[in-house]
DNA sequence: ACCGTATTCAGCGCG
DNA sequence: TGAATACGGT
């Protein structure tokens, strides 16, 4: 083992040392909190605990990945393999396997992911003959997920009035219902869904002591990193996991709580001393990542929030540039003048793309810097699309093999049932649903035995689907004889996947074709390959025996972010959300739409904890830089189809102006520098060219804006009655519900009005951009 | 079963 | 605006 101390400063060197007791470690943004966790664990092994009785939990795969790898460079496979080193997901959900029949679930349970918790509620909700438009699956979905990471089950919800009653406010009163037909429907699959992983560990834990005593004997000593994205349900299993040795050490930032929006309880690390009096705390502040300038300026930012740990982040790096500001007109210009400084800094400084990284608040922005980009040969590439596993071809073969895995799992039935189409159709579907929930048994359990229900199903329908059922049990009967790629090699072909995609030759087709040979590829590679990942449990030894499909499926399913790790190999400026960016780091960091309503987003100014939540984000945004950070803004933005004026920021005064360059009088530059770009790739020819299509540019922004400044002109005010909306009213708003309105302020297009939903607390809302309908004056 | 048109909706998103 | 889905016609 390497000498790992030498690496660390005096207070990372502490922590790391620090073995037994409950501690905290504060970690601010480019501190080396990666180093002091793997560190850690390495000094732990070092004194000579046994890998197995070690618990390390993160939120990514990547960051376990990146852990795992760490520290096998320093302490060598075999001890860093038998660490419990995985996500809060995946570490729960082994545990579950191992313990499924105490919760009367069998150890093959599927898991499902959120589009087929979508997809159930949305039948659950047809099935009860509800609105789907009142009834919005991914209302209901974060509805019933909020609850459960409350610890309130659908028994609890159904009693509970604060509940029921902000659900009757906001016209959907059925949610209690229907988070009781989606828990038994989940139930009778044999299906569990991520936020279940959770409860159902927590449910394990809290009513069988012998197994909680079990866990907290194996796991004697408990890490946890980004500890302030924990939500309830995780801070209960941790709790009751360290409640015996104590010998918990938390990792995190809350400086860089950003995930309070999906349930993340910043309060878990405000107050974890309260729950440890004996607490060790360590902070660790020295940045090693960014300029003076960019430290100073983030703390500036941040020492405007009220809830917060104090410290103070500083480094010994070099003073660096102060933070840009580029200024535009437009939200396209905005998309050139980036593009533009990109290309600039790039051949000062003769720099790859892969030192520059684009921020924005919403997906949505991206649209203006891909053309940009383009425009001026700039490789690039925008992170979090639809990952490979959320494809429809690779889905529906991943649902075969659900299927055979776990006969019960609705959903994979529902989607290969007819696909390829071999006349199982939606009508005899849907009879065998009704059949299904009467008898209150699965779908399968029906097919199986059709011959004896009294079914309106014609005997070739019949006969259609005693074939599908052969099919599948045969598939069902190689599960652990034939290796994971054999198996499911076999399906492919044999399921009619393969003939069909091969049938399609229009260019998708080909696409998808080709998506489903990289799976099989995966497969081919998984079952070749031993040392793929294996799941070793302890006292379970894999006695060279083969790689087989359920493994696979129970490798990948909490797998979703297959290519949202950085890619290094290529060169390329990268684009994505500032979420998204969170643990990276660029030399180069343009954080772009900082507008007022966009960022901080309009929905958040409306309270102080949600806009102290923007500001985090900002926070993290800026402190992904490490020599330079540009801050964008546009004074008109397309948003939903209408042009909108838009004002800077508000963090952007909230920088110390010491650490930011002032802006000049841009208007002039931009068009400097918009000619700059045509010119250096083109001929004078086309300069001139450029020289017309700027004008023409110019000319209809012009319009457009003094279109919307012309007060009898239209839209604007047909789609919100805001001259007859009054302080006092009950309105209802399409996503919020039902509430009412404690202020109006602002005129024309500006105008807000401050509203106090029953079950979403108080929201500013603009006008213009807000249906709310009058219900009561 | 399939395609073109109408309608709707629009925040960040781990597992 | 534009992507995603629902619907209605062939």
């Amino acid at each position: 083992m390497k000498n790992i101390y030498s690496d660390l400063n005096p207070e990372q060197r502490k922590a790391v040392e620090n073995v037994n007791g409950p501690m905290m470690v504060i970690a601010g943004a480019g501190s080396g909190k990666t180093r002091v966790l793997t560190y850690r664990i390495a000094h732990l092994l070092n004194t000579g605990i046994d890998p197995f009785r070690i618990l390390a939990l993160t939120f990514t795969n990547k960051a376990a990945r990146e852990m795992k790898k760490r520290i096998l460079s320093i302490v060598g496979e075999s001890e860093a393999m038998n660490v419990w080193m995985g996500t809060f997901h995946s570490i729960f959900a082994r545990i579950l396997r191992i313990e499924s029949e105490l919760l009367a679930f069998t150890s093959n349970f599927t898991i499902y992911d959120t589009n087929d918790s979508k997809n159930l509620i949305k039948k659950i909700i047809k099935e009860q003959e509800l609105d789907i438009k009142i009834y919005t699956p991914s209302y209901v979905l974060n509805r019933i997920s909020s609850a459960k990471i409350n610890l309130i089950s659908a028994q609890e919800y159904s009693k509970n009035s604060e509940l029921t009653n902000a659900d009757k406010m906001s016209g959907k009163p059925k949610v209690a219902q229907l988070y009781v037909l989606y828990q038994n429907r989940c139930k009778k699959a044999n299906a569990m869904d991520f936020d279940d992983l959770l409860i159902n560990t927590n449910i394990l834990l809290r009513d069988f002591p012998e197994i909680l005593l079990k866990y907290q004997k194996r796991f004697k000593y408990i890490l946890i990193d980004e500890y302030q994205d924990t939500n309830y349900v995780q801070y209960m299993i941790i709790k009751k996991l360290a409640a015996r040795e104590e010998n918990i050490c938390v990792v995190g930032d809350d400086a860089q709580s950003i995930y309070a929006f999906r349930g993340a309880n910043i309060q878990n690390i405000l107050n974890f001393k309260s729950d440890y009096p004996d607490l060790k705390i360590f902070k660790m502040e020295q940045n090693y990542r960014s300029t003076k300038n960019i430290v100073n300026a983030a703390n500036s930012i941040i020492s405007n929030n009220k809830d917060q740990i104090t410290k103070k982040i500083w480094t010994e790096n070099d003073q660096g540039g102060k933070i840009k500001l580029l200024k535009s007109s437009t939200d396209n210009e905005e998309g050139r003048l980036v593009a533009n400084s990109i290309f600039e800094n790039k051949m000062n400084h003769q720099l790859h793309e892969n030192n520059f990284v684009i921020l924005y608040r919403t997906n949505a922005q991206s649209r203006a810097f891909e053309e940009s980009l383009r425009k001026l040969n700039i490789p690039y590439k925008i992170y979090g699309g639809l990952s490979f596993y959320s494809r429809k071809e690779i889905k529906d073969l991943l649902a075969y093999f659900r299927l055979v895995i776990n006969h019960n799992d609705e959903e994979a039935l529902s989607r290969v049932i007819n696909y390829p189409a071999r006349g199982i159709g939606n009508t005899t579907l849907e009879k065998i649903t009704v059949a299904a929930s009467q008898a209150n048994i699965s779908q399968w359990e029906i097919l199986e035995n059709i011959s004896n229900y009294q079914l309106n199903i014609s005997p070739v329908t019949r006969n259609k689907i005693s074939n599908f059922i052969t099919m599948l049990k045969s598939f069902a009967v190689s599960l652990k004889k034939k290796n994971a790629y054999e198996l499911a090699k076999q399906i492919a072909m044999s399921s009619g996947i393969i003939k069909e995609l091969y049938e399609d030759d229009s260019p998708e087709g080909l696409n998808r074709y080709d998506n489903v040979e990289e799976l099989l590829n995966a497969i081919k590679d998984f079952s070749e390959n031993e040392n793929n990942e294996v799941v070793l449990v302890e006292g379970e030894k894999a006695e060279n025996s083969i790689r087989t499909l359920d493994e696979f499926i129970q490798d990948i399913a909490l797998l979703t972010d297959a290519d949202k790790n950085l890619d290094k190999n290529t060169n390329h400026v990268s684009l994505m959300t500032i979420h998204a960016a969170k643990g990276l780091e660029f030399p180069f960091v343009y954080i772009v739409g900082m507008e007022e309503n966009l960022f901080p987003s309009i929905q958040s100014v409306g309270t102080r904890t949600e806009l102290e939540e923007e500001r985090r984000l900002f926070y993290v945004a800026l402190t992904r830089a490490k020599k330079q950070a540009i801050i964008s803004y546009a004074e008109t933005r397309y948003r939903w189809g209408n042009l909108s004026i838009t004002e800077p920021s508000r963090f952007i005064q909230e920088i110390d102006p010491k650490y930011i360059e002032q802006p000049k009088i841009v208007s002039k530059q931009n068009k400097e520098v918009f000619y700059n770009n045509n010119y250096t790739k083109k001929t004078q020819k086309s300069q001139k060219f450029s020289q017309a299509t700027f004008s023409k540019f110019q000319n209809k922004n012009l319009k457009k804006i003094s279109n919307l400044n012309t007060p009898k002109n239209d839209d604007i005010f047909e789609t919100s009655p805001s001259e007859e909306l009054q302080s006092g009213m009950e309105v209802e708003h399409k996503r919020f519900g039902v509430g009412k309105i404690i202020n109006i302020e602002g005129t024309g297009p500006n105008t807000k009005a401050t509203v106090f939903f029953q079950n979403v607390g108080q929201k500013m809302l603009l006008l213009k951009f807000a249906k709310l309908k009058i219900i009561k004056r």
